[in-house]
DNA sequence: TACTATTTAATTTTT
DNA sequence: TTAAATAGTA
């Protein structure tokens, strides 16, 4: 057996990851060390070298893109397709698991995917069918109560309210949005992770049977796995599956959805000796910018602690640059943009990077007044988008009659004269009976409506009905096109004025050519509509799929995980913007902004500029900052202050300093703001301050209101009356 | 029912 | 500022 191919190309501590023994495995993988390559031949050697069965193996990456890279590079090295390896996302794979056994998942066969817009729209309904307040109990936060408990694998029983008449109706709300779902036969993204676990959890036979099953478990990004996902590993590695997890502790920014790091010291102890390996050599940056990357991260306590460094050249030194404002920080960009374009260089070897979304449209105003191709990673995807998710829903409809939230989305669109009133019957009698939509429409229209009404219910039924029969037995591309058609949404989109609805109807016919292209796996045994439903679902696709063209990169630093650039941008490096204003209190939040700057830092190949602005326009008014405290944390010999060339012309009043005495008396002391604090807000009545934090137009207090609960409100907006 | 005025709040995002 | 949700009007 030749092993060159696999071994040939790595360094020592990548070759000892890869031939390591069969026995639990974490990699702590630094940016830019070969993280991907480890993974990658790893699987390779174990199938070539160690003759384990693809189908022995199982690998679990968090993104869509990943697994794909990683199906394609094993392919690639092996120079064969491995179709039984298993390689997907924690949630596709879990999908997978629940497809086929859906009975002992207690699953509907046919069961849907709702997504997280899906997910809210449901919620807002399930608040109005029981009344409920929806002003006291915010639809987007029950959901991310929902999902939080979801994602530590609580069901509503395991739940306590703790004698908190809040939480009792958190915990009565997940349990109504439970028995919805299940109703309609729908699963969000964390109950797929759930479900999945539980089966493997309640079915002995069926984690009998994966166990002996998958030898190997390959996990990538180990350090964004969440409780039920590390849950659902450690029971399918069990006692003889060797798991070999692959992170970064200090590259974790997703605490805030539930990812833990904690799970990479929880696997030594779950997984007594476990062999570490640390890969530490970068193949990516210079030195400079390692080492202030290094600086940087050296600031937070509790990391396992790495040291990355390169064999390559040390590189120029990081530029900062103080702008004036946001505008002459995007002026700044630009300029070095141009210099760079003008070198012959790609712009698409370039990125700029931020904080915040909000923060892009400077720039990309900037970046269109100079005429740079440019793209914002971020935004709608396409399977997000109004008009295919309305097709989609008469298509889910068509699949399955009981998802009501397919059912009340599409039902009147286009209009066909089912108003409010209707549905508001319909769903009082879902509710009283305990059934779908689908099911109380028919029971209504023959007796309870008026003629008008029923007749308007019956269209729109045996509309459905129609579209059923008549798609039978057609490919997918058809039934696509028949639906978008008959449905009347192609005729309703065509009327809507101006651009939108060009693009709309375009959309929908480049959906039908998504269902063309579509290729249904034939190990899965499902109906190619359900899967292509299924598919649309979990990987939303392209956000601007935009041709090729040379494209300057703009995105968040959270967005840019995993990328490297030649040349990067880091804007708005001030406090309150980055590290965030919401988590600059709290410790732990303070430590992720610093591996979010540490993310960013290392995007960077050879040039990497930091820019800051001393006064900037946020939510319409000026603010003034000061630089990130992670500017200074670079080590001085590494930055590079550099001057304007030309002296940017000031506005004549020198306004900084009497101003920001200005932005000063707003701070909360200065107002009289103290906690015990009695106050009156317009629309959540009296309540007494509990906390406050921040200064400036940044200040937020947390008031306990009488009658609305406890909320944080921006002192600048609240316009709180002292009482 | 569709359009317009008003109100409100204000990271990060993949599945 | 501005986007989105809501309330009010034609």
């Amino acid at each position: 057996m030749d092993v060159t191919p696999i071994l040939e190309e790595l360094n020592d501590a990548q070759r000892q990851a890869v031939t390591a023994p069969a026995e639990p495995a974490l990699i702590i993988a630094g940016a830019g060390s070969g993280k991907t390559r480890v993974l990658v031949h790893r699987a390779a050697w174990l199938i070539d070298v160690e003759g384990v069965s693809p189908h022995s193996l199982l690998a679990v990456t968090f993104t869509n893109k990943a697994a794909a890279e990683m199906r394609h590079r094993i392919e690639e090295l092996l120079k064969v397709p491995v179709q039984h390896l298993w390689i997907g996302t924690f949630h596709g794979l879990a999908h997978r698991m629940l497809r086929r056994h859906w009975r002992e998942a207690k699953l509907p066969q046919g069961f849907q995917i709702i997504d997280s817009d899906d997910q809210l729209r449901l919620i807002k309904r399930l608040l109005k069918n029981l009344e409920v307040d929806d002003s006291r109990w915010v639809p987007k936060e029950i959901q991310w109560f929902i999902n939080a408990q979801k994602d530590e694998g609580l069901r509503p029983q395991h739940l306590d309210d703790d004698n908190d008449p809040n939480r009792r109706q958190m915990i009565s709300l997940y349990q109504s949005y439970e028995e919805i779902c299940q109703r309609g036969g729908l699963v969000d993204f964390a109950e797929l992770l759930l479900r999945a676990h539980e089966l493997l959890r309640d079915n002995d036979e069926l984690l009998a049977h994966y166990r002996r099953r998958f030898q190997h478990l390959l996990v990538d990004e180990f350090q964004d796995t969440n409780a039920i996902q590390y849950a659902w590993l450690r029971l399918l590695a069990g006692g003889d599956g060797v798991p070999f997890v692959v992170g970064d502790d200090d590259q974790s920014i997703y605490r805030w959805r539930g990812a833990r790091v904690e799970h990479i010291h929880q696997f030594q102890k779950d997984f007594p000796g476990t062999r570490v390996v640390k890969l530490e050599q970068n193949y990516r940056s210079t030195a400079t910018i390692l080492n202030a990357a290094n600086a940087v991260i050296a600031n937070n306590a509790s990391r396992l602690g790495k040291n990355l460094w390169t064999e390559g050249a040390e590189g120029e030194p990081i530029k900062v640059y103080s702008a004036y404002n946001e505008r002459d920080e995007a002026d700044f960009v630009i300029g070095r943009l141009r210099d760079w374009i003008d070198q012959g260089n790609l712009r698409a070897d370039s990125a700029i990077l931020y904080r915040s979304n909000a923060q892009s449209r400077v720039l990309e105003e900037g970046l269109i007044n100079a005429r740079i191709p440019y793209r914002v990673y971020g935004g709608l995807r396409f399977f997000e988008r109004m008009e295919i998710k309305d097709a989609l829903a008469y298509l889910r409809l068509i699949s399955n009659r009981d998802d009501d939230s397919s059912f009340e989305r599409i039902v009147n669109k286009p209009t066909r004269g089912i108003g409010a009133r209707t549905l508001e019957m319909m769903r009082a009698y879902a509710r009283a009976n305990a059934c779908s939509m689908w099911r109380a429409g028919g029971a209504i229209a023959s007796d309870d409506l008026n003629g008008r009404a029923a007749n308007a219910v019956n269209a729109f039924m045996s509309l459905i009905e129609r579209m059923a029969r008549e798609t039978q037995g057609l490919e997918l591309h058809d039934k696509v096109d028949h639906v978008i058609h008959l449905s009347g949404l192609a005729e309703f989109f065509k009327k809507e004025k101006g651009e939108k609805g060009e693009t709309r109807v375009e959309n929908l016919a480049e959906l039908v050519s998504a269902a063309k292209s579509f290729e249904p796996d034939p190990a899965e045994d499902m109906p190619p509509l359900d899967e292509f439903l299924a598919h649309a679902a979990l990987e939303a696709g392209e956000g601007q799929a935009d041709a090729w063209e040379d494209c300057v990169q703009l995105m968040t630093m959270h967005s840019a995980k995993g990328l490297e650039f030649p040349l990067v941008f880091i804007c708005g490096m001030e406090d309150g913007l980055f590290p965030h204003q919401r988590s600059i209190a709290d410790p732990h939040g303070l430590e992720e902004e610093r591996r979010l700057c540490y993310v960013g830092i290392t995007r960077a190949k050879q040039t990497l500029y930091i820019t800051h602005a001393e006064q900037r326009r946020l939510h319409g008014m000026d603010n003034f900052s000061h630089p990130s405290r992670f500017i200074a944390e670079i080590p001085a010999e590494h930055v590079e202050e550099v001057r304007p060339r030309v002296q940017v012309s000031r506005p004549l009043r020198s306004a900084a300093a009497p101003r920001r005495r200005q932005s000063a008396t707003a701070s909360g002391n200065e107002l009289g703001i103290r906690l015990g604090q009695h106050v009156r807000h317009k629309k959540f009545g009296d309540g007494v301050i509990l906390n406050c934090e921040g200064q400036g137009a940044h200040a937020r207090v947390e008031v306990n209101f009488e009658s609305a609960g406890t909320k944080w409100l921006v002192l600048s907006y609240a316009n709180l009356e002292l009482m």
